[in-house]
DNA sequence: GTAGTCATGTAAACTGTTACATGATTAT
DNA sequence: ATAATCATGTAACAGTTTACATGACTAC
C-alpha cells in the first residue's frame, strides 16, 4: 500500500494534520501520489489503530478541532522498511494509449483534439513539476526546510539535488508523453503543418 | 471504465472467448491495459446484459464449452463515441518515484539495487514493446491481420503505422524511465563507474 | 497416468472515486 | 451577512488483486 507510506514519509518531515496532508496528495502540487481526503482521514484512522502513527488534538479558536498526526518509531521502521525494499512492477495501464490504439477507427481530425488537449495537460505537468524541481533545488519549499532541521547540514545539498530529481523525473516522463503525441498527431495528418514541427530535412527544403 | 473499452477494442477485430482475451490483457505480450481472467469473465457477463456484446457457445471436443463473445452494432456506437471523447486525467501515481522521494533516508547502495532492479524491469518493458511495435509495423501479429480484413487495403499501411506507434511510445516511456533511474544513480554514487556511462566530457578526458 | 494447457467462474480483500454531510473560522 | 477556506468525516460505488474452485482436453 503505497498511500500509507507516503504519508508517512511526508509526516516524517513534519507532523500534520489530515488536511494539511490532503493538500499534498490532491494532485495540486504535481505531486507524485495522488490521494483524496476521503482516502487520506479513514486511513490515518487504521495508521493509528496499528500504532505506526500518533495523534494529538489541537484546539484552533473557540471549538475547531485539529488532529496533529506524528510517526511513531515503529512507524518510522515501517517507512525505511518499505523504501529500502524493491517492490514487484504493477500492471500497466495508460488510458491514452488504450485510446490511440484505437484512432484508426475515428476521423483524424477528432484524434487531434484528443491528442492536442493530452499535450496541453502534460505540458502543464511538465511546467508544474519542473517548478516544483527548481524550488527543492534551492531548499526554497516549506517541507523541505522542516526536512532539513533533522538533517547534518553537510547533507543539506545532496538531499535537495535528490528531491528535486524526482520532479524532473516526473517532468521527463510528461515531456516524452509529449513528445509521443506530437509524433502521433504527424503520423495522423501527414499534410498538416499547423499541428507539429515539420522533419529538420523537410523544412530546411522550403 | 477503459477495461470495458480495451475489451470492445479486441473484440471489434475478431469475436474471441473470455480464456483468449485474457491472454491479450494477462500483461504477456507487454500489453498497454493489463487485467486478470477474473475481473474479465463478470465483466463480459455485464457487457451482455448491457447489450454492448453478444455470445455464442461453441463446444469443442466432447463437452468443453467456449463463450464466444462479438461486439453488437450498439457496443461498436459504443467503443466509437469512448475513442472519440477525450477523457480527463486520472490523478498520477508513481510507486518508484514515490519511493525515490524518501531515498535519501537509506544507505545509497541499498537505493542503488532497486534502482537496478527497475532498470532492468523497465529495459524488458522496451525490448517488448519494440518487438512488437515492429511486428505491428510489418502486420505480423495474427490480431492485425485479422482487423485489416474488413478494411480497404489502400489503408492498411497508415493502421499499422498507427497501431506500431503506440507500442513504439510505451517503449519510449520505459526508455524515460531508464534514464531517469540512470541519472539518479549518479547522484546517488557520484564516484562509482560502475552504475552509469561517464558524462562524455569526463569520459574523453580519460 | 499425469502434467500442461484450455476454459470458466466465484469470493474476499483491498484501493480508489464521487457524492453526501456537517460545522467552525476568517476575510470582506 | 456571506463567501471562502479550514477541518473532519461517512457511504456508496467502481475497479483491482489474490486466492479458491472445478473440470475438459492434449501430448507424452
Amino acid at each position: 500500500m503505497s498511500l500509507k507510506h507516503a504519508l508517512l514519509g511526508v509526516l516524517a518531515a513534519r507532523p500534520m494534520s489530515g488536511y494539511e496532508l490532503s493538500q499534498f496528495f490532491d494532485s495540486s502540487t504535481g505531486w507524485v501520489w495522488s490521494a483524496t481526503h476521503s482516502q487520506i482521514y479513514p486511513l490515518l484512522g487504521k495508521m493509528q489503530a496499528e500504532g505506526i502513527v500518533e495523534c494529538e488534538n489541537v484546539i484552533r479558536g473557540i471549538k475547531l478541532n485539529r488532529k496533529i498526526y506524528s510517526v511513531t518509531p515503529s512507524g518510522m521502521a515501517e517507512l525505511l522498511d518499505w523504501v529500502s525494499t524493491a517492490h514487484p512492477p504493477s500492471g500497466s495501464r495508460d488510458p491514452l494509449l488504450t485510446q490511440a490504439l484505437l484512432f484508426d477507427m475515428i476521423e483524424p481530425e477528432v484524434a487531434a483534439l484528443i491528442l492536442q488537449n493530452y499535450i496541453s495537460e502534460q505540458e502543464y505537468i511538465a511546467r508544474e513539476s519542473r517548478s516544483h524541481s527548481e524550488k527543492l533545488a534551492a531548499k526554497n519549499t516549506p517541507l523541505l526546510r522542516e526536512r532539513l532541521k533533522n538533517r547534518p547540514p553537510a547533507d543539506h545539498d545532496r538531499i535537495a539535488r535528490l528531491k528535486a530529481h524526482v520532479f524532473e523525473g516526473q517532468a521527463m516522463m510528461a515531456d516524452a508523453r509529449v513528445n509521443w503525441a506530437r509524433a502521433e498527431l504527424n503520423l495522423l495528418m501527414p499534410n498538416d503543418t499547423n499541428n507539429a514541427p515539420l522533419p529538420t530535412a523537410l523544412a530546411a527544403g522550403r
